[in-house]
DNA sequence: GTTCTTGCAAAATATTTGCAAGACG
DNA sequence: CGTCTTGCAAATATTTTGCAAGAAC
């Protein structure tokens, strides 16, 4: 059993080729991917099954989704095991001009505290602005 | 001239009847709106002049686009006069229930530093979980 | 054999553009 | 007149579901 096969089995996935393959491509990269981007990089698979399988993974916590900016979600893996807690959060970046997203995983999210009877159970932290290759 | 249109001038628009319709929108909700949304309470607008709107509104810094959590974009009015900067922005909170959003506007998005060359431009805060109404 | 998973096709949802007619200055 | 704006229609893009065949247990 493989390194990402554990990862589904632990999850309550069952490790099928399929979720191995998105799994993985989730793991090798460095950013959050969109469904159209994995369909891409993955044209063995259908993208009505890698979005049955992101769903899956969705369900099971094992990813979040991340938005870009533009109305397209991204997915990431989650890092703690098994959980998307608040805590597990790191900030992103999009660069509205290369529409590249930068992942900060050692800049964990600013949470502030709302209300009583708002239970918060995630969230999206999103800076917008000129990544340094775009700048000149 | 209403402050609607003054507002529009303001911002180098011109105030032409869709714009003003539009614009009374997005100001009188406590919330942000999506592309559909606005389509639903004003149907007197096609949706490609909603869209055209709204484009210009964010060409001219008027508004800023929100996501919701499910890859939909919503726009909210910028608070500042004519400007959308970070210092400007505040907390949202998305109910996963509901679906509804919530606008914080008396609670400032905290601001992580980023490593040099990157720089920053808006950014979106928001928080995700059950809202007081979903909660049981 | 019963449930879970997959691929194909197609529906549903959302965004964006082309174009011609009309409004505005 | 020349430019800006609008509505209709249609093209894109994106997400989601129905269904039947196949795989897994």
């Amino acid at each position: 059993m493989t390194a990402t096969e554990s990862i589904l089995s632990e999850s309550g996935i069952r490790p099928t080729s399929n979720r191995i393959l998105v799994l993985k491509e989730l793991l090798d990269s460095t950013r959050p991917l969109s469904l159209s981007e994995l369909e891409k990089n993955i044209h063995t698979l259908d993208k009505s099954s890698i979005f049955r399988t992101l769903s899956t993974f969705l369900e099971h916590h094992l990813i979040h989704p991340i938005e870009d900016g533009r109305g397209i979600v991204r997915y990431e893996i989650c890092h703690g095991t098994n959980s998307c807690t608040v805590n597990d959060m790191h900030v992103h970046f999009y660069c509205e001009s290369c529409h590249n997203v930068y992942c900060f995983e050692d800049i964990p999210t600013p949470i502030v505290s709302l209300p009583h009877g708002f239970s918060i159970h995630t969230l999206n932290y999103m800076l917008k602005g000129i990544c340094p290759k775009c700048e000149h």
